[in-house]
DNA sequence: TGGGATGGGGTTTTT
DNA sequence: CCCCATCCCA
């Protein structure tokens, strides 16, 4: 059966879904069904015969990744199992995976996050003898990792770091591990000192479409290029009003480089929303052009001026949440809606907690996507630190954290000693002691040879069983009994056994994951390593495909998505936009703009907007500023409850005016 | 020397 | 409020 594109898709998705030969550049507004353009396209190219190996299509999170292969399977009726549907990090994990050793990597190297690092960073410094309290550890993670992907060079007041640098990297190879940066990076290295690598990548991926081009960086379009600078044949998707990702590399000047560089280029712009109602579009476009910095384009809908926005000023957070909380409630009956037709979107993390109070008081069900990821939690690192030692005997920084987890007796002066022998001897913590514990005169009391001696013949015992026939899942459950894991945790909250039984909860849950991942057909012949690697970029948990519960996420964690009623809660300068992003850079605030903006597009009926009067922090009660943004709002379309609209856009005129006399006032 | 108790400080967003 | 670091005791 044919693809009727013309009929499912408007002239101009339409127009970009049949462009598959040559260099596309899609400039695709919020809620222009870029989705389903995507989807229709690459069904329409397996169409014309192109097979699904040969087509790379690069996403920004895994949820993405598996979501357009699950579309394209709904469309085509055909299983995506050959297709390559990533994120840039994981498509630069599994290059490595293969051709790691290359570059000197050897099989089941680690993976660090951006905890581990801060942990490698830690002990850099200790070793160059500076005090890491002197330093601020994230802008040096943050200096790092710029250094490394080629973003800033070393210059007169950051050279002082040039040894915390070289430490580091040193470290990291070391311990074989790779940090985030390193996915994208070493690919590059490994594609330009061994081009016959390259040309297999090349050949295999004929077709090379990315999306969210906006939110990729100069590395990562880097990369893409190399693989496509033959065949040509890549398409990208993207957004400059949605760019939000700069801090962490993004730049979308690329929009303009993939012009530059692929002069041949058709620009295709999808600018009917399909999503929002006209009051929603019209105030994002009002708020959006206070941009300098952007692509010409109005989005527009046919809706003339239905839906609501409404903002209100609850006298603090809890006051907040429970207007949420009785919203959804009043909305969802009126409307007939279900409670996954909500979306609550915070600016940041820790806005969550009185929102959750609310809902958890008020039975509301929802779930929180975003905030702390699943495998980010304490007692699930620590699990995975065990197995990744097991997989990487050179892995310092997990066996770091399992030596006393639970408590092994073996403190600060016994590792003190055993990591300057490793350091003398320049090799891996875990032969260190191996060789320490074995020998004659160790220098080590008795009593801490044996427990370490335990320790390291644990270790081996169950990298061995991990590497045998058995099941991973058997293995794991015997090695938690084995330490008492679950004393552990209940030893580490005493007085608080909710908790404790929460963390319980969620080991039982780790080991059921892995289950599930053993027992899947396509993961047979896998082994320890690659469980591992699949778990090392997952982000946030995974959308347990929960029906009927409110969503509650940051706002970067909103992209892409929908939702009946959205709630932007916090809309208060310092917040949104946040206090710190502007400190860095005034110019930021166009970012912070473009964050409002994906909030707000979020919405496709009504969106209620709540800035608290006050608001805790820390420890202390703040007086709070209404957003800027709100005053780039076109007033006419705000409802504030209670008010008619005359005195409503005057009294808001005053209540800014009052506000900005008392900033002034230095009030904070 | 290890481990518990006590006090100080703090994440904006995430692969 | 919670996590981490340091200090001091056993």
């Amino acid at each position: 059966m044919a693809l009727q594109l013309q009929k499912e898709l408007n002239p101009e998705q339409a127009d970009a879904a049949a462009t598959i030969s040559g260099p596309v550049l899609i400039i695709a507004g919020a809620g222009s069904g870029k989705t389903r353009m995507i989807t229709y396209r690459i069904a329409y190219m397996l169409e014309q015969g192109i097979s699904q190996s040969e087509i790379l299509a690069l996403t920004f999170t895994n949820k993405a990744a598996s979501e357009m292969a699950e579309r394209i399977r709904l469309v085509t009726g055909k299983p995506m199992n050959k297709l390559t549907a990533s994120t840039f990090h994981s498509f630069g994990l599994s290059v490595l995976k293969r051709n790691g050793s290359y570059l000197g990597y050897s099989k089941g190297f680690s993976v660090y996050d951006q905890s581990d690092k801060m942990g490698m960073l830690k002990s850099s410094l200790v070793e160059l003898r500076i005090d890491p309290k002197s330093e601020d550890l994230y802008a040096l993670s943050e200096l790092i990792s710029s250094i490394k992907t080629g973003r800033l060079q070393f210059s007169a007041d950051t050279s002082e770091y040039k040894p915390l640098f070289k430490e580091y990297n040193s470290h990291l190879k070391l311990y074989n591990a790779v940090d985030f940066d390193d996915l994208i990076m070493q690919p590059i290295a490994l594609f330009q000192q061994f081009p016959e690598i390259l040309e297999l990548y090349r050949k295999k991926y004929k077709y090379i479409l990315v999306d969210e081009f906006q939110d990729t960086s100069i590395q990562q379009y880097q990369l893409v290029k190399m693989l496509s600078c033959n065949h040509r044949n890549l398409c990208v998707v993207g957004d400059d009003d949605q760019s939000i990702y700069s801090w962490r590399g993004a730049d979308f000047r690329n929009i303009t480089n993939f012009e530059k560089d692929y002069p041949e280029c058709r620009e295709i712009k999808l600018e009917q929303n399909y999503r929002s109602t006209g009051t929603i579009i019209q105030a994002a476009n009002t708020l959006i052009k206070n941009n300098k910095n952007r692509k010409k384009k109005r989005l527009w809908t046919g809706d003339e001026k239905s839906g609501i926005i409404a903002l209100s000023h609850p006298e603090d957070e809890s006051e907040e949440a429970e207007f949420i909380a009785d919203k959804i409630k009043e909305v969802m009956i009126k409307h007939r809606l279900r409670y996954d037709n909500f979306g609550v979107l915070l600016r940041t993390n820790n806005l969550l907690t009185a929102i959750e109070h609310a809902f958890l008081s008020s039975n509301i069900p929802y779930k929180v996507s975003g905030g702390q990821s699943f495998f980010q939690r304490k007692e699930i690192k620590d699990i995975i630190a065990y197995l990744r030692i097991m997989a990487n005997l050179d892995d310092e920084m997990s066996l770091l954290r399992i030596i006393n987890t639970p408590k092994r007796g073996i403190g600060k002066t016994t590792l003190q000693f055993f990591r300057k022998l490793s350091d003398q001897k320049n090799c891996s913590l875990f032969s260190a002691i191996t060789a320490s514990v074995h020998a004659a005169d160790t220098g080590i009391r008795e009593s801490i040879r044996r427990n370490s001696s335990e320790l390291i013949d644990f270790i081996n015992s169950y990298r061995e069983q991990l590497f045998s026939r058995k099941k991973l899942s058997t293995v794991l459950t015997s090695m938690l009994t084995d330490i008492s894991y679950k004393n552990h945790i209940i030893s580490e909250h005493p007085d608080n056994d909710q908790l404790a039984q929460w963390k319980m909860k969620n080991v039982d849950l780790f080991i059921s994951i892995l289950d599930r991942w053993e027992r899947n057909p396509d993961k047979k012949g896998d082994s320890l390593y690659d469980f591992l690697g699949s778990i090392s970029l997952v982000g946030k948990t995974e959308p347990d495909q929960e029906a009927g519960k409110v969503n509650l996420m940051t706002v970067h964690a909103s992209k892409g998505l929908e939702f009946h009623t959205v709630f932007l809660a916090g809309v208060e300068d310092h917040i949104i936009p946040h206090k710190r992003s502007l400190e860095e850079n005034p110019d930021n605030i166009e970012e912070e703009r473009r964050l409002f903006y994906v909030a707000i597009t979020r919405a496709k009926n009504n969106l209620y907007m709540t800035s608290c009067r006050t608001r805790k922090y820390m420890r202390e009660v703040i007086e709070t500023i209404p957003s800027r943004f709100l005053e780039e709002l076109p007033s006419d379309l705000i409802e504030q409850p209670g008010e008619d609209t005359v005195a409503d856009v005057e009294s808001a005129a005053n209540y800014f005016d009052q506000m900005r006399q008392r900033l002034k006032a230095g009030v904070p």
